[in-house]
This record gives structure tokens, C-alpha cells and sequence, in this order.
RNA sequence: GCGGGCGUAGCUCAACUGGUUAGAGCGCCUGGUUGUGGUCCAGGAGGUUGCGGGUUCAAGUCCCGUCGCUCGCCCCA
């Protein structure tokens, strides 16, 4: 506590910043909208089985970047350190099976105890999109597509590459993952310290490893789609199709593993080169074994989750809000005038701001500073003639108003925003 | 968790090989007489040089530790 800075991995989010996260943010609620998804607010801890449970106990996520903690009465609880887990918990907690096919949005903070890097926090902000209930492909393919729009509007979408993949339904995957074993035990030598390690935990993860002897190896290793069943194999060209039909530009990336164990059949990363080794900008799956490995009935869902604080860095800089009015009220008469006449105006729905300090020099500077677009200057002599002087900041030029008709001399020049 | 780089006023930076009261620009505040801006001039506030030790006659400048940021690995959004 002695310190005033804020904690490692987090950071005050706020001028342009801010604007860059509600840039994103507003984006992503009007695009679901239009999607018809409605939003959804889920708490921001859970009982720690919620994410233990679902995200397999191999996971780092799970063994080494929770904030976990017991509290008062000595339940075990955990920041969210993902979205998915929470939401089908919200799914079954609240009966939602009965509405059928269900399409939820939300966004919010997420925690994980990592190692800060830029892109990289420890509390960071997530968008989140999921379809539950919905086991046909259409379902995948709608949420890419929704993924893609957003990307569009933000501006952003020359930049980033759609890696999409498949990894098969469970028979498909586990035939896979033995293959994997098999190559990659004759191997084990020539493996990277990190994939020996992997290979012994996880072997999928083998494939997206960046070590350069374990990439000559990777050359001949099996191929998942080698392994896939008809149906998955099925499923996925489906995806492909529907996402070719709408002119989503992708890449088969036969290497595209995701690292939550809870992903069947289509996993995809929309990456750029942009943010260094942070490149991962909104990524994803099918999950339909999430719901049972939560003790739920079996219920398949798809979903995305993006890294707000990533896609805030890509998107050009938002324009500034300029304030419609700066009052500039001169002397205790005027400072009383001006109240009522800026509370009206505000009601009115412009924004304005009032100054009340220094002299009038100072005053129109700051007003100019802040952008306004006019200065509401009110002072004795005004008030001896019941009117007041408006300067347009832009132009220079200024007029007297009768105090009467402001209201409707800004209705006329100003669309109320 | 592992390896590398960095850390001086709100911001961007300066201070020769360690040497007197750590500087500049921008920003902020005030003034240039009585009510007019985005110029100009003058003045001012603001730094225990991230923090803590050590070496030295002397450290922002060297050494160690620590905290934070950053790059790569790892992990992932």
C-alpha cells in the first residue's frame, strides 16, 4: 500500500484510452444487436470448480494464472480468468435450455496471473459472443461472421488473417493425439525441453510451437485432418463453404490448436502481425462438451472472445468529443443566470460546459481548448439588455441573443448531440 | 516461470569520460490595467533523478537488490 502505482498488470484506463475501449466496445454491442444477441453481465468471480472443471487441469490457465482465494465463509472462488466457463454456468443456472437456440454478448474484465507484456495484462477486458444450443454449423459460421463485421467497422480487418481449423469431434481428436504420441515418442530426443514437457501433457500444443527443431519435425508429423472422422470431416467443410460463400478471406491452418480443453470441432484465431508476439486478436470454437464436463446435460455452443485492449490499439484514433457550449458567465449576477441557463441547455441536450475562473482571456482559451463549439458569454451588460453574446469559436464571429431565443438560436445551428 | 533492454518534471527528452544549487520544449498557472481565444512578451508552480543499499572526497551517471515498463520465450484474447 505504500506505493502509488497501480498493480502489476493493470492500469487506469482513461482519455484516449478510454475512448479507444468504448470505440470497440459501442461498436460490439450495435453489431450484436443487429445480430440479434442480447447482452448478458455475468459475475465477475465464480466458484473456482466453474473454471477448473472446464478448462482441464492441464491447462495453464488453470495450474498457475488464477486469482484464486477463499473467502469469508470459506467458499472457493475465482476471478474469471475467461468468459466461456461463466456463461454456461449462467446457461444452466438459469434455465436457458428452455429458450432453445440462444445467442448471448458481453464484455468485461478478465483475470490472469501472467507475466505483463504489451497486449498482455492481468486484468484485461474481453469482448465475448456465444451461441448455445445450436449443434449445426450454421451456428459456426454465423459467429465468424459476426467476428468479421466487427473487425470491418473497427477498420481493422486488412490487417488480420483468419486461421480456422478443425479439431474433430471427440473420436476423432483422442486418434489424433495418440498419432501425435506415437510420431513424436520416436522423436523425443530432438524435441524442444518446452514439447517434451508438452508432449507428455499436452501434445496438441506441440504443433504451434515456435522452436526451430521442433518445426522441422512438425514437417512430417501426422495431420489432424488425416484423422478426422467423415462426420467431423463433414462439419468442417460446411464451415469452409458458409465462410467462403460470405467472403470471409481464411486460412486453413492445420496447426491451429487451442489451448482450453473444452474446443471440439471448429477452433479459429484472427491474427495480426501487428501487436508482436500478442498477435491474437479474437479467437475461438465449437465447445460441446463444455456443458457436461459442468455437470450439465449435454448442450452444444460455439463462441468467440476478443481482447478489447488489442483491438483498441489497431483501430485509428477516435475523434475527440467537442463539447457544443462553454458558459462563460462574468460576476456573481451572471454566475446565477448562468446556472439556470446551462441546466437548460443540458436538459435540452447540449453539452456544455462552464468556465468560472480567471479572466475573459483565459476563458475563451479554454473554451477553444476544449473544442466548444460556441462561447455563451454572459455579463453585466448582457444582462442590462436581457440578452446574450454567442461567439461562434470557429469562426470568430459573434452575436448578441436575446436570453429568450437561445434555445432556439442553438436548436437552429446546432443538431442536439 | 525463463532470458534481454529500459526507468530523469504531467508529456517528449538533455546533463562530456562520476564533479558545484538536475536543464529544455510542450503542457499548466499568473501578468501585459477596466469583458474576447486558438499568436507574442514576461513571470511562476512542478523532480527525495522508480525505490533501497553499496563503492567513492564526490553518483542521475559505477555495483547489488527490489519494483515497474518493454522485447522474445511460455501462455493466450
Amino acid at each position: 500500500m505504500t506505493k502509488l502505482q497501480p498493480v502489476r498488470g493493470t492500469r487506469d484506463i482513461f482519455g484516449e484510452d478510454i475512448r479507444r475501449f468504448s470505440y470497440v466496445t459501442d461498436a460490439f454491442r450495435r453489431i450484436a444487436g443487429t445480430y440479434g444477441f442480447d447482452e448478458i453481465i455475468t459475475p465477475i468471480f465464480e466458484f473456482t470448480d466453474v473454471f477448473k472443471r472446464t478448462l482441464g487441469d492441464t491447462s495453464d490457465v488453470v495450474t498457475k494464472e488464477m486469482y484464486s482465494f477463499e473467502d469469508r465463509s470459506g467458499e472457493m472462488l475465482t476471478l474469471r480468468p475467461e468468459y466461456t466457463a461463466g456463461i454456461a454456468r449462467a446457461y444452466m443456472s438459469n434455465g436457458l435450455a428452455q429458450q432453445g437456440v440462444v445467442r448471448l454478448f458481453g464484455y468485461g474484465p478478465m483475470f490472469r496471473y501472467e507475466r505483463p507484456q504489451k497486449g498482455r495484462y492481468r486484468q484485461f477486458h474481453q469482448l465475448d459472443a456465444e451461441i448455445i444450443g445450436a449443434a449445426e454449423p450454421m451456428a459456426d459460421i454465423e459467429l465468424l461472421a459476426l467476428a468479421w463485421q466487427l473487425l470491418n467497422d473497427l477498420g481493422i480487418a486488412g490487417d488480420i488473417k483468419l486461421h480456422l481449423n478443425s479439431l474433430g469431434d471427440p473420436e476423432s481428436r483422442s486418434a489424433y493425439r495418440a498419432a501425435l504420441v506415437d510420431y513424436f515418442s520416436v522423436h523425443e530426443q530432438k524435441l524442444s525441453e518446452d514439447s517434451r514437457v508438452r508432449l507428455h501433457k499436452n501434445p496438441m500444443r506441440i504443433l504451434d510451437s515456435k522452436d526451430h527443431g521442433d518445426r522441422t519435425l512438425l514437417a512430417d508429423a501426422p495431420r489432424i485432418s488425416d484423422y478426422l472422422t467423415t462426420g467431423a470431416k463433414d462439419f468442417f467443410a460446411r464451415v469452409c463453404d458458409g465462410v467462403t460463400a460470405l467472403g470471409i478471406p481464411f486460412v486453413h491452418d492445420e496447426k491451429l490448436v487451442r489451448g482450453l480443453d473444452y474446443y471440439t470441432h471448429t477452433a479459429f484465431e484472427f491474427i495480426t502481425d501487428a501487436l508482436g508476439a500478442q498477435g491474437t486478436v479474437l479467437a475461438g470454437g465449437r465447445y460441446d462438451g463444455l456443458m457436461e464436463m459442468m455437470g450439465g446435460t449435454s448442450t452444444p455452443g460455439v463462441g468467440w472472445a476478443a481482447g478489447i485492449e488489442r483491438l483498441a490499439m489497431l483501430i485509428a484514433e477516435p475523434d475527440k468529443p467537442r463539447p457544443a457550449i462553454a458558459m462563460i458567465p462574468l460576476g456573481e449576477r451572471a454566475e446565477q443566470h448562468a446556472l439556470s441557463l446551462v441546466q437548460e441547455l443540458r436538459a435540452a441536450g447540449y453539452s456544455t460546459g462552464m468556465d468560472y475562473k480567471g479572466n475573459m482571456k483565459r476563458r475563451l482559451n479554454r473554451a477553444a481548448k476544449s473544442a466548444a463549439r460556441f462561447a455563451l458569454i454572459l455579463g453585466d451588460d448582457e444582462l442590462e439588455n436581457n440578452v446574450a453574446t454567442i461567439r461562434n469559436l470557429d469562426s470568430g464571429t459573434q452575436e448578441e441573443v436575446a436570453l429568450d431565443q437561445i434555445l432556439a438560436y442553438f436548436s437552429a445551428t446546432l443538431t442536439s448531440s
